[in-house]
DNA sequence: GCAAAAGTGTTTGGGATACACCCATGC
DNA sequence: GCATGGGTGTATCCCAAACACTTTTGC
């Protein structure tokens, strides 16, 4: 009886692409070329169609509109909230299934929209409700970072230690302990030695480790 | 260009509705009257309309279905997550925004399918992916009450402290040390004593203590 | 007095935190 | 030799876990 006459709301989905950079965190933005809000910087996002699942949808149009592959550029992606009290759409009701990916070294190529990555901790004015989002995606990857091995996603395949703490450091924006992290970190039997060592600069070289697991896991004792 | 040529996804809403009963953790099915998994038992679900948010379409589906009102007997509800992989309707492609909620003396009142209360741990079987939802769901519990003071959602509003352990016990699965649990509260600084007790057989009267706030909150320290 | 649940402290081990100096390299 | 980042150990404190007996009531 109801569902003869139903008419469902639009669906669209977002992405909250992050990357660290010179041990800052930075989200990717597109600068909207239509109305609503146009000329705001923006989360890559558009709609989903029918047939497709939220994360083929996203990385259709992250694709075209950042020049971002979702798949073959980020290590690691997950769904965070469906957004349903804001119309996105003048037109109608539309709710906005979310989500967030890291990954490192990502440069857009051949994007339909100017696209940039802005630090988390200075971003430009926001269309929609992206500010929030952001902000709830930047919570959820502090949150992970502390209960598991997602960190794996933000470093290349070998890094150093540094390397390692300065990506806690990023996300979490606070400095830590280096003896503290690594004795830490050690326990946790996450990584492993190489034999390989990174030289740079007039300093001693720093050894290069590689995550034991580059997929998700939980940790036994979660992280600060 | 591709806005115009746009078709959406169906939306629909699924809730995992728990209460304790007797120191079980119990969920809320409803058994199906109509194809597809007639007869089977599932969660109260169903279609949402534009116009209306996923938390909306929740109360009216599971006011009607199930005879249960979120909003007047349960005290505490959260999205969960975006199911979008499974067909629901053999119709075509449907996302669930999924959503849990935890009452206590929760009774259906005119519903208009056949509604029951299962013991999380004895569930039978389920229609579509509702064995999958519940998982989650109960997972998330758990975390919940490791690090929220949710668990005031499923207690009255004066309650004994074995009450209090009891329901941590039923949603744990497991059991916890008397003394321990009361240090460890005690210190969380959540609750407040009252002048009543609680007299029922032949053993000493229980103090009834009362939640200093019945809103979610984030502890300091996590709990277990 | 006895059954049944309420209520209460201490000890121990491990992890978190705080903190400072030597090492290897390039120039 | 000096500037630069790499790498390492110890002491303290607090929290988590383990563990058993007394109290109050109804019958």
């Amino acid at each position: 009886m109801y569902e003869t006459e139903y008419v469902p709301p639009t669906v669209t989905v977002d992405g909250v692409i992050f990357q660290i950079i010179d041990g800052v965190l930075y989200v990717a933005l597109i600068k909207r070329s239509a109305e609503p809000f146009k000329d705001s910087w923006a989360l890559p996002g558009g709609y989903n169609a029918a047939g497709e699942t939220t994360l083929e949808a996203l990385e259709r149009i992250v694709k075209r509109k950042a020049g971002i592959s979702i798949k073959k550029q980020t290590k690691f992606a997950e769904q965070l909230f469906t957004f349903d009290t804001v119309a996105r759409d003048p037109r109608g009701h539309a709710v906005s299934v979310t989500y967030m990916a890291c990954g490192l070294d990502i440069s857009p190529q051949n994007s339909s929209e100017q696209t940039q990555f802005f630090p988390v901790d200075n971003l430009p004015k926001l269309a929609y409700d992206h500010k929030d989002i952001i902000t709830y995606a930047h919570e959820r990857l502090i949150s992970k970072l502390s209960y598991t091995n997602v960190v794996y996603s933000l470093l290349p395949e070998k890094f150093t230690m540094t390397a390692l703490q300065t990506a806690y450091e990023a996300v979490f924006q606070r400095e830590l302990d280096k003896r503290n992290f690594r004795k830490k970190f050690a326990q946790l039997d996450l990584i492993k030695e190489t034999d390989e060592m990174f030289k740079e600069g007039a300093h001693r070289p720093a050894r290069l480790y590689t995550f034991k697991q580059n997929t998700l896991q939980t940790l036994v004792r979660s992280f600060d």
